[in-house]
DNA sequence: GTCTATGCAAACTGTTTGCAATTTA
DNA sequence: TAAATTGCAAACAGTTTGCATAGAC
């Protein structure tokens, strides 16, 4: 994640803070601590990893019900996307960086990232030729890391 | 799915049957029925559809857990994968043509299948790159289809 | 006649929702 | 203090599993 944009997270929180006021809407401590988990975690966490990671970092009370909802908002606000390698389990991500792809290691479960411009365009060419409007797309590309050969 | 290579279903079975003996395994009913129709069907199919239609269209009782457990038992064959089109669900197709990814409508929920050389080439590269034996890859794009624009 | 595959229903897992209690602005 | 957010537990949906029965080789 070390392309990403780095913005300081006092400036990301007040931000989002305004855009809650914005909207009559109230913020919570519980919030707060989940985006702060995202904001420096650079994996991409399940909604149980999450609520775990609050309650024993930050010694914050969640409830599971609480992060799944707030994903669900943060996904509508669009600082959050989630990722399914296969196993039907949601995984979550800041989307503050540029649009990027993901490799899955299929013996150990490690996440990589990457962004690969030529992929990204020809993307935009498949749209095209099919008559698609295009919004987003994912690619995943599944192997074995370095560790795991 | 034109560009799919066309063996006689006959032949398909045959191949099928013949793998089962060689390994001490059963063929029912219930599976020469799936295999049908998932090879007759051009759309993606989820669990419950596979049951409903060999219920319907060849009259032969099947339960949903048979379903399940014979798409497990065709993965593991690599002669069927899945395609999780990001609500949770898994949607079954043969898997025999060549690979190729998918155009989904956020609309709609069509489904189109394309495959693109350039991305089958850049995916090994970025593989390579990243220190990864790859394995497989899946690419989804979303987008607003004709129909629905 | 074995031994595998099936159907049913119950179990499971990840996610969502109703509601009373709490917290925020 | 009015309105939104929370935690809990129950509800949900898709998928898996145990087991007695039916069916294939």
């Amino acid at each position: 994640m070390e392309e990403r944009y780095k913005i300081e997270f006092t400036t990301f929180l007040k931000n989002f803070k305004s855009h809650l006021s914005k909207h009559g809407l109230k913020n919570s401590i519980q919030k707060d601590y989940i985006l702060k988990i995202l904001f420096f975690s650079n994996e991409h966490l399940t909604a149980e990893q999450i609520t775990e990671k609050v309650r024993n970092e930050y010694k914050v009370d969640v409830g599971i019900a609480t992060v799944y909802r707030t994903m669900k908002f943060f996904e509508d606000m669009d600082i959050v996307n989630f990722l399914d390698i296969g196993d039907g389990i949601k995984r979550y991500e800041l989307s503050l960086s540029l649009h990027h792809d993901h490799l899955v290691c299929t013996e150990c479960g490690k996440i990589l990232e990457f962004a690969d411009e030529l992929i990204e365009e020809q993307q935009k060419i498949v749209a095209k030729s099919n008559n698609f409007n295009l919004e987003d797309h994912v690619m995943t590309i599944y192997g074995i890391c370095e560790n795991c050969q």
